[in-house]
DNA sequence: GGACTCGATTGATAATTGTCAATCAGCCGG
DNA sequence: CCGGCTGATTGACAATTATCAATCGAGTCC
């Protein structure tokens, strides 16, 4: 909580944001003076998508438009993909594309004047990125791959635009920030309060599982600092929690990271 | 944070959302079996409001709207005015209209399965509560009026008339949203990481203050409970952490509970 | 294989916060 | 003015968490 910070290791190039967006962090304190530079990631272009054949379609922005909404679209939508670390912007950068993430986890995370960080909210496959681009113009978080990450970039006026000539696209808006506000609402009320066990218990409730080689469902945790950061307790805290969990047989290890969940045994622990 | 409730005690008779809604409050678990109960308000029904000529028309909902747009409103739109105290909705309670604070103060509050509760925002004059009722249809938080409120209630059948036949609401209603995500952004950074001092003194610098009798800005605070239900400490932490800002002159008691900061002594504190 | 690096874990200790209980202070109704 | 009431404050103590520092383990790079 009173940490200095410390994330990913990206490589040094580019950033998902396009051209070089200049020394434009204007929140990061920078106490360990490294993460600024980390910032420009290794973005591999991989060309334009085919929204409306997208696998993720349902699920993404542009769930509703019909075929003559998407003639409307005429700015490029640039698919990338990035390596687990990489900065895709920084808060205070200016926000001109809103990214459609296709693939892996991304964490947004704001920033104390201390330089302490707190991750406020996570973001999963179908989620929509830097939402504030359509009303502001600066981004309001650091937004940071924790895996390998596919995503779309969705040029803002191609939002403006189909705002202005369908309605199409407004409830997946309405329901986007929706789903935003409840995440922050969630995390609120669930991970920032009550013990330390308590929290990392609703965590591990509240994160998706995924079917193991077995068929059990498991989840990959992230790094303790990052659950710490999550939860507003300290690495330390957060390492303890875990590894008492381990010992007392409520998770599993199945693979480094990787656990099989006891959920009735959690929910005891988060106080239901 | 693993305390019992308690809040408001307004009269018990009909709510700011008209109709009778009944038992409808699926989350509370009321441990101390009243606070449902008082869940029926006085609301003094005050007639219909000139939207147009509304005092805080620029702030509002309807803000950009123009003549003609408000040819679209078929349905009353009723201003309410509710005791501190009252609950103008519960969380669970369907959703079928949103509130425009007009004056007052009102709490949002989740409850925790075990009875704790978080205050996740507070509204004040020209916020729109429960813009959840234009894409769910139940309310997420209990709403609880803190001072003496005046609302205007809109049925959520006007909302969606209007969003379809105008663009003029959109951006309102978005950026309503954006407004709900950052605030809640700002107190999971800032109102939940930290020491409790921290906590409250940054929770000082961020509420608004009024000019007092002599022109010093004041602000009138909150019960420690609800302080310390905002913060994620206990009333206990809430009341030590505000006694000792007196004792040490960082706050000055000009009127019960009402006070003047001094903000350079809080942003030290606060950590910055 | 061995040095090295980074993150996870653990230990020891101090500081903070929660808990339980008592007291204090303003307010209300007679 | 006197109880009675409610919320604020305080005290004493226990429990939790932060802090500082060391160690451990897996993976990487010669």
């Amino acid at each position: 909580m009173r940490r200095g910070p410390a994330q990913g290791r990206g490589a040094d190039r580019s950033n998902a944001e396009g051209e070089d967006n200049g020394p434009s962090c204007k929140q990061k304190p920078s106490r360990e003076g490294d993460v600024v530079k980390r910032s420009r990631i290794e973005a591999a272009w991989r060309g334009q998508p085919e929204c409306q054949g997208c696998s993720i379609r349902d699920l993404a922005l542009f769930a509703d438009l019909q075929q003559a909404d998407f003639n409307l679209i005429h700015l490029p939508i640039d698919e990338f993909e990035v390596e687990a670390g990489s900065v895709l912007y920084n808060g205070g950068d200016e926000a001109r594309a809103l990214l459609t993430l296709r693939s892996g986890l991304v964490k947004l995370v704001q920033y104390l004047s201390d330089g302490s960080q707190r991750i406020v909210r996570l973001q999963r496959p179908g989620d929509t990125l830097g939402l504030e681009a359509t009303v502001g113009d600066q981004y309001e978080h650091t937004a940071v791959a924790l895996r390998r990450v596919l995503l779309c970039r969705i040029p803002v006026e191609v939002i403006h635009r189909l705002s202005q000539e369908t309605p199409r696209l407004h409830r997946q808006l309405m329901m986007r920030w929706h789903n935003n506000v409840r995440q922050a609402d969630t995390w609120l009320t669930a991970l920032s309060t009550g013990s330390a066990k308590a929290r990392v218990a609703r965590f591990l409730l509240d994160i998706p599982k995924e079917a193991g080689a077995d068929g059990v469902p498991v989840c990959e945790l992230l790094s303790r600092e990052d659950i710490g950061a999550m939860l507003g307790v300290t690495t330390e805290t957060a390492s303890r929690m875990i590894a008492d969990l381990k010992r007392s047989g409520v998770i599993t290890e199945r693979k480094l990271n990787t656990f099989v969940c006891n959920e009735d045994a959690l929910r005891v622990l988060a106080g239901e």
